[in-house]
DNA sequence: GTGGTCTAGACCACC
DNA sequence: GTGGTCTAGACCACC
């Protein structure tokens, strides 16, 4: 899996990393029990520092979606036993999103359709990269501004 | 339309502000061409610095949803000409909802129910403060670690 | 007597190991003078280097909790002469416990309540395994972020 | 408040000054609302890196005993909702303390006295220190092995 | 060899 | 001036 970060982003480099990951563990590129990178092979990959990966992988494993042990480095955990809720975070998140719907004139079913793709995403496509994804996201330039 | 901030978020403040407000405008509180409170007087109202107040018009004003000028201040403006579509850093937040409530077992049936209390927030509750918003969650923000 | 370790833990293993067996010895479990497995075979058993049940056994060994001779592996120790007192470890993680309980607001007659199921664990269930212990704590450790 | 360090302990630093924070708060030595030390001040007074400080205050923070902004620092908070129960790892050092405290031969009875203690420190004693605190540990070298 | 901790020093956002 | 992020490099515990 390709960790890509936005080095222009103000969201923090160990932020973007795991947010790539819990998008890896959603749409099935990385699956229950399977092995992470390494922290210095990580590292060393995406040119940052091994602190920086550190960080984000100390915060998969608190958020429950990973484990570690010094023997064997990182890997995603097999049950997460969540609660079947979303976090309080994720809730502003939806809800700035949704404001901005409505403000923009998408219609409810409209933004629907939109929320689909992303659940349908790495629905047949797993092992083919980023299929699903790439085709959402092509930034639209009429926006008066971004 | 009271703007409430969370001194306990990670959120700037600036940020907040920029938030409630297109909250505000997306579910009524807030009317086309209304008038929005001076930099100053908000900044007091707030108690916070009108450097930061400052910085949430401007964002709103170079997001296009408010517009400013020399003698009446700021306004929300009539016409948004948006192209009915999210913004990217809008669409980034949604995919991150989504993976995440995929990895939680949120079901997209399920999912759509919460998007449709927000979506219908504030639809009867013009007006009447955040009659509708609060119901949602139970948002007591300054809950610690989730 | 089952040793179960918990693989998400941050606790090192060998500590885990110790931390059963000195369980297992207080709750009747194990009993005085007992024999206890062979290094080699508790590590084939819980699938664990032999080092790390080594630098267990070691540990219980320095700590009074059992004795080894050549001839006879492990035993744990008949008569542990100590001096009716709290460990100086022990006391740091009591007073941690408890500056704990005061900011969560748990009273001190509450707290004692915690404690005696503590003390009562294993009272009738010697040699049932953990039956009385398992009441105590919904102990799904692998509970993501408390 | 003084934050005295082990340097011999294999408890992190981070660690031990959250420790000995969470401490403060609840003996009463640091009052709700009350500023803490920055970060870098901290830091140099106790002769580490201020990233270690950092660490241990962003632990506070998660876990909702304090609340840091870039403008004031870092404050206790003044309301933390807790729920009147003891963590999974407090209860966890609470099972190792007490089975260590049957094994010792120490009764129940004795035993709440000794927690008591704990209980009561920082009630008369808000601005004299760690007067009760002191008493307590005396380090017992008779014991066989610490 | 792995993750975890720690440092000294830098730069940044917010104010 | 504050906390937050990041680096390059070091050492340590566990294995």
């Amino acid at each position: 899996m390709i960790i890509a970060i936005n080095e222009y982003s103000d969201v923090p480099i160990y932020q973007q990393i795991r947010n790539q990951i819990v998008l890896g563990i959603s749409d099935g590129r990385l699956s229950p029990g399977e092995q992470l990178p390494t922290v210095r092979a990580l590292a060393q990959e995406m040119g940052v520092s091994s602190m920086t990966v550190n960080k984000a992988y100390q915060m998969l494993k608190q958020e429950g979606y990973i484990f570690t042990d010094r023997r064997n480095g990182a890997r995603v955990r097999e049950e997460m036993n969540f609660n079947r809720e979303l976090s309080l975070e994720a809730k502003e998140m939806l809800e700035r999103v949704i404001s901005e719907a409505k403000i923009r004139g998408i219609e409810q079913e409209e933004f629907f359709e939109i929320c689909r793709n992303y659940f349908d995403a790495g629905k047949e496509a797993v092992g083919q990269e980023t299929a699903g994804k790439r085709d959402l996201e092509k930034k639209d330039a009429s926006d008066p501004a971004e």
